[in-house]
DNA sequence: AAGTGGTCTAGACCACAGG
DNA sequence: CTGTGGTCTAGACCACTTC
């Protein structure tokens, strides 16, 4: 027996697909939709639940309740133990410094890190090792200025770097984006992971951002081809 | 002021973190702890929600409720408003079918499809083409030989293959997963899609499961350097 | 038979956005 | 001031699992 609160969630989702109540409409107010469905507020509240977690509508305090979309939004979830698992690195691998640096941000590197040209960012090159096999990758560390004492902390504790930055200066990475795509490696770098120049590579570009948007820490990652894949795992749910 | 079933759920949180109720074991029913709380049951089970919702429960009708981690999942969503932007390809470009044939899975096509040797598999060979522009990508469909028919419908309201094979043959892709790697391309491929043979690659391989994990679909593209580039975007909440 | 979480009722008070 | 969703109480019945 399906419990009522889904045949009734299941029936205004309907409505508000053919349209009975647009996008930017208000529902009616809980209590007077428990009276219309002859059922309580608390089985409306659930229903309402079910809605808001589909992202049809929007709830908001001594507002109302507001349908924000047509559709139910296709979820995907990626479920992680632990954030190290977005950066999917073996665990006894570590990161090197190989050298640290200030510069300016110009043109490129803006569009690179998606910031704003003429910002001074300290920049650390570091290779990620592995004991007892090639390198894995080359990667730099962008970060602003003012946290260039990151460059002390590389390698501690085999802790990525972002995490250093959380421990060390209090910061909290809400919103991580990556970008993947393919390129081949420049001759000085090729040395260093001891390949061919020109090799191709998967770049990983990757920002880290705190709560209020806040752009505090971009690494590039370059690794060449056959050394390491990139494996994305996603569930999605049926909507009823 | 923090509501109480926040506090509970905090305070228990702690509570399991700190050992004193090991994963495995079983809290009390809802009805003592609301005793115990000195709150309502509806409060408790509040309280229980949230707990559950970090993973650090699982809750049984007429069983109870078990403890099933000591520490909160870092859940990470990435939540799309359809699909289709699990492919990012943008809404103009189109799947051309080159070819297709039957093969029977040898030890490295298993390998790669992630399914048994001796299976057989229809293969079909496409690009993705946009007006304009030259191609953006060579594509092999994998699919059981059972669905072979797939191949007619190639292309067909610029519909992605995955989403051919839910409405063609009633399947729901439950289940995904992505592996990118860089390469270099062949020559056959490179001269279909005008670069250099041994050029750099970004290789995508997605595998489609349906909610009983049976694999029905796996899809290998192959995109030049410069062409192409693949985003994730994450993001991560604060567990209080 | 006893005990469990899921569902549900019929109330209540609150703080504050909005008219 | 009114109306709103968020929080909370104190009950209830159910279907099924476990004893």
């Amino acid at each position: 027996m399906k419990p009522q609160y889904r045949e009734i969630a299941e029936q205004i989702q309907a409505e508000i697909l053919a349209g009975t109540w647009p996008v930017g409409a208000r529902l009616a107010p809980e209590k007077l939709l428990a009276e219309t469905w002859h059922v309580s507020r608390f089985t409306i509240r659930e229903a309402m639940s079910l809605l808001e977690e589909r992202g049809l509508i929007s709830r908001k305090r001594r507002v109302g309740t507001i349908v924000t979309s047509r559709e139910p939004a296709d979820v995907m979830v990626q479920q992680l133990n632990s954030m190290h698992e977005l950066l999917q690195y073996p665990a006894e691998t570590r990161l090197e410094m190989v050298k640290a640096d200030v510069q300016e941000a110009d043109v490129a590197l803006a569009r690179l890190l998606g910031c704003e040209v003429g910002t001074r960012w300290a920049k650390i090159l570091c290779i990620r090792v592995s004991p007892g096999h090639p390198p894995i990758c080359w990667t730099e560390l962008y970060v602003p200025e003012d946290y260039a004492g990151l460059s002390d902390q590389i390698g501690k504790n085999g802790m990525p770097a972002y995490r250093l930055m959380e421990e060390t200066f209090g910061l909290f990475a809400a919103d991580i984006t990556a970008d993947l795509f393919a390129s081949t490696l420049a001759s000085p770098k090729a040395q260093r992971l001891g390949v061919e120049p020109g090799t191709a590579t998967l770049v990983i570009v990757r920002r880290y951002r705190d709560p209020d948007g806040r752009l505090f820490e971009v690494s590039v990652s370059e690794h060449p081809a056959t050394r390491f894949s990139y494996t994305i795992a996603l569930k999605r749910q049926r909507q009823d």
